[in-house]
RNA sequence: CGCGGGGUGGAGCAGUUGGCAGCUCGUUGGGCUCAUAACCCAAAGGUCGUAGGUUCGAGUCCUACCCCCGCAACCA
């Protein structure tokens, strides 16, 4: 068994500035490599741009740049702003770079040799302006969807990549790797709309510009976006190059993330052409949905464009990255509002989560003079309950986050957050300390402590910041406490102390004002 | 008849193989005082899109219809 954990994030299109929904897929993976890590795995997370196509060309030239000067700065803001986001990758991948281009053309140039790609004559209707070819089922009244200009039927000399030869096997992949696709109907839709109709052969090759990668024996062709971008997750580990040591530890991944708009390419093309490889395919992609807006999709005109920097710098990297993974079911759109923000802010963050540190902290100090007894077994049935739910919670998160089911395993960890303000109640150590039930009141005050020790380790992949924070609260230092393993234990706090006078991790906004605020920076 | 997803208390959603309709927020009432006007408990509120059908029993199965939203091939 591989004890590694790699997994990939698309390269991101860099023709404008990045936005939420490329932040969102980002910290989704982000988090998913922490918790392997938690659980001891050697995770490696992959992301980068996919900077070749017209569009660049033509986004560089306004600018006044080089294509190559343009994607540049552009790759290094992406860094800019995974840094600033706390994104542990391991490697960023820019599809222009020397490392990735040659093996392009040398996996092009072996498809030639073994009879996977064939030139041929691609024709279509081309609308100039959008430098796009549609079918004619895609026009809008006999005109470019995207634009409404007039299209005409153009063809040019193509490669293309024999995608039929490998249909059969394609399906019998799917068929017996049930984890392959998640979630489940994106297979389905594949199937119904582009496997069963007829797969058609991809062109793979563009002659109308040249901003991309060259095909070696033919020059005056470009490598078409797919088999350049879709690469890019063999290329960056070394594959075919002289040091392929990553490619051998990390092959094949273990997910890769992908938006539903790519999920096509990724479900169809990509295992196709790994087949074509020989390579073993990864073993999971998951294709998650969009961040929309109430009004839709997020759009300039609309005025409801939400930047993940906005969010960070004024409420903090930990609340942007928790809300992200906490509204956007993987499976459905989710839907960015400031309410919902503002409302997941103060309820989970700030009365739930802060609020429960902080009560603690304070119960602690009040009644031990800062100090954490020793475990003392479970004096009565209420503590026993406690930990016996608790354990079960513990048990459905994990589950959760195994089948990739982020927004409900947070769920799920705000339920256990729920559960230990409950047990406060049930406790009463206020009425314990009175009547002087030092042992009683000893035991509800260590519970309390280790449910927030575990709570920490659970939002860790999640919140790093946060959970440090409340490890530093309660006086955890040890690293073996902090790791996922020591998750099913009740008994391993010994001679903690917790810090003298509580700090709020989150502090409750004002609706109103934040509310007014948000929407006014929506608008800009 | 292209394919798929969905229509459940005021809002947003869960509802596995058919068996008393749940969760979060909001509303109302109560409790508590360790805490950030927080926290805990309780109540009100639903003909589960419409119309039929199967069944002892259907949100859950079948049929028809209405509405919303994706995907529909080289557009990152």
């Amino acid at each position: 068994m591989k004890n590694t954990f790699y997994i990939t994030t698309p390269i991101y299109y860099p023709s404008g500035k990045f936005h939420i929904g490329t932040a969102y897929t980002t910290v989704l993976a982000d988090t998913l490599k922490r918790y392997h890590e938690l659980k001891g795995e050697e995770g490696y997370l992959l992301t980068g741009t996919d900077e070749h196509g017209q569009k660049i060309q033509e986004v560089a030239e306004k600018n006044g740049q080089t294509p190559k000067e343009y994607v540049d700065q552009m790759a290094e803001q992406a860094k800019e702003l995974w840094d600033k986001m706390d994104i542990h990758y391991d490697d960023f991948i820019q599809t222009t770079e020397k490392r990735h281009e040659v093996i392009v053309q040398k996996i092009f140039e072996r498809f030639i040799e073994q009879g996977d790609i064939y030139k041929g004559e691609y024709e279509g209707l081309y609308c100039v302006p959008c430098e796009t070819y549609f079918t004619e089922t895609q026009l809008i009244d006999g005109k470019c969807p995207d634009c409404g200009r007039d299209v005409k039927p153009m063809k040019e000399e193509a490669y293309f990549f024999n995608m039929k030869k490998y249909v059969d096997r394609l399906l019998r992949y799917y068929e017996e790797h049930p984890d392959f696709i998640k979630p489940d109907f994106r297979k389905n839709e594949m199937i119904n709309n582009f496997i069963k109709p007829g797969l058609e052969d991809l062109c793979v090759t563009r002659t109308s510009f040249d901003w991309g990668i060259k095909v070696p024996s033919d020059p005056k062709h470009v490598i078409y976006v797919w088999l350049d971008a879709l690469t890019n997750y063999i290329t960056a580990l070394g594959y075919e190059s002289e040091d392929d040591s990553l490619f051998q530890k990390y092959w094949p991944a273990n997910v890769q993330i992908v938006g539903k708009d790519i999920a096509r390419f990724h479900l169809i093309y990509w295992p196709i052409f790994l087949m074509a490889l020989d390579l073993p395919l990864p073993k999971t992609i998951m294709v998650h949905n969009w961040i929309m807006m109430k009004d839709g999709k997020m759009s300039k005109s609309k005025g409801n464009v939400i930047y993940p920097e906005t969010l960070m710098e004024r409420y903090g990297l930990d609340a942007t990255r928790y809300f992200l993974l906490r509204e956007m079911p993987v499976a459905q759109d989710g839907i960015f509002s400031p309410e919902a923000f503002v409302e997941r802010y103060n309820f989970d963050l700030c009365n739930d989560l802060s609020n429960l540190v902080n009560r603690t902290v304070s119960m602690v100090n009040k009644y031990f003079g800062g100090n954490v007894s020793h475990y003392n077994g479970t004096p009565n049935e209420v503590d026993e309950e406690l930990e016996k739910s608790s354990v079960e919670q513990i048990q459905k998160v994990e589950k959760l986050i195994n089948n990739f089911e982020i927004a409900n395993s947070i769920q799920e960890i705000w339920n256990l957050v729920s559960r230990t303000n409950k047990y406060i109640d049930e406790t009463m150590p206020w009425v314990l300390a009175k009547e002087e039930q030092t042992e009683k009141l000893a035991s509800s005050m260590y519970h309390l402590i280790e449910n927030l020790r575990k709570i920490a380790i659970l939002i860790k992949p999640l919140m790093n910041e946060t959970a440090e924070n409340i490890f530093h609260q309660i006086g955890i230092k040890e690293e073996a406490l902090k790791m996922w393993d020591s998750l099913s234990k009740y008994d391993q706090i010994k001679g903690a102390k917790v810090i003298e006078k509580g700090e709020p991790i989150f502090m409750r906004l004002k609706v109103e004002e934040e509310i007014d605020y948000l929407q006014k920076v929506m608008k800009q």
